[in-house]
DNA sequence: AAGACTATTTTTAGCTG
DNA sequence: ACAGCTAAAAATAGTCT
């Protein structure tokens, strides 16, 4: 490897990373002095050795600094957490809606499959019949000729009810927002 | 000036500074993150924006790092205090000891002017007259034979107590020690 | 361990799009 | 404001003392 250039890997060398810890911590406090000045910024920079002593640089009273770090860290955490309280709310509502078109839609399915008729009103259970008169025409006249003969069969097998209606499967998926 | 070289003061156009704070902020921050791998050090570096934004970087959990820097600076606050106290100590004692002296001091004088015998024992108002009998003897001798005439006025005068022993003053400097 | 030197690498100020 | 370029400046790895 040619001079001057490293891989930025700990130094197992002693001798050459005390050497390195100095002229690097010197740099950086350097630079931290220099943004600082430089961009009228607020800068702290702690380093502790290996063995423990103190090295650091604060552009202001460093207890300041700190505090200000936690205060924004604490708001930036109670922001995010607000927000995802508000995205899990939307999706509740969302859900909501959903429940209540799944128990429309369920409702639905079984009476035009000749269930749970004693809640209809006579008027919907006119709009019902007609409904399912239309369906049978289509039904029958979408049907090929050789086929026709086993109609009485099928259509018992279909109407004696033996398929449950809430075995309906709805998949959702639920993830985080990309932001 | 040359281009490329700067000196550190607040960049004042807007534009540039925050071009400048942006360029440096990330060399820092890259800086900080090399020392903490190469050397195994652990460091913190905290750049708060102009307008307010934090940009950031801890080897290790950031609040680890800033409570260990508070328990540092209270150590060495702890100890610099008890230092600087053991230090003031030491001078009271060293005092103490002066203020002693300087009593006894004051003491003697007053009895060889003649002052504050009634506190002397029988012995020591012996040993008192010998000494002034010795001390007047060798004045005595010193004195040239062409004064030797005004020799009763000058005693008058110099023993009739008019000086007061405690306008003596003592000069005491006491400072910091060096370190 | 602590400075000084220097060949390199890295950073960056001032541009340009 | 942002990204890329380049000449110059600054930092620094390795070496010697």
């Amino acid at each position: 490897m040619v001079r001057g250039k490293i891989e930025i890997k700990r130094i197992e060398n002693v001798t050459s990373r005390q050497v390195t810890f100095s002229k690097r911590r010197k740099g950086l406090l350097k630079k931290a002095h220099e943004l600082s000045i430089l961009c009228d910024a607020q800068v702290a920079a702690i380093v502790f050795s290996q063995n423990g002593r103190l090295y650091d640089f604060a552009s202001s009273d460093m207890t300041k600094i700190m505090e200000r770090y936690e205060i924004y860290r604490r708001e930036s955490f109670a922001a995010e957490r607000l927000q995802k309280e508000q995205y899990v709310q939307e999706l509740k509502r969302e859900m909501a809606i959903m429940v209540n078109k799944i128990d429309h839609l369920q409702l639905h399915c079984r009476r035009v499959m000749g269930q749970d008729l004693d809640s209809c009103s006579v008027e919907e259970l006119k709009e019902l019949t007609i409904q399912i008169e239309k369906s049978l025409t289509i039904v029958r006249s979408r049907k090929p000729r050789n086929v026709q003969e086993s109609d009485h069969k099928s259509a018992a097998s279909c109407g004696s009810g033996n398929m449950d209606i809430s075995d309906v499967k709805t998949d959702l998926f639920i993830g985080l927002p990309e932001s």
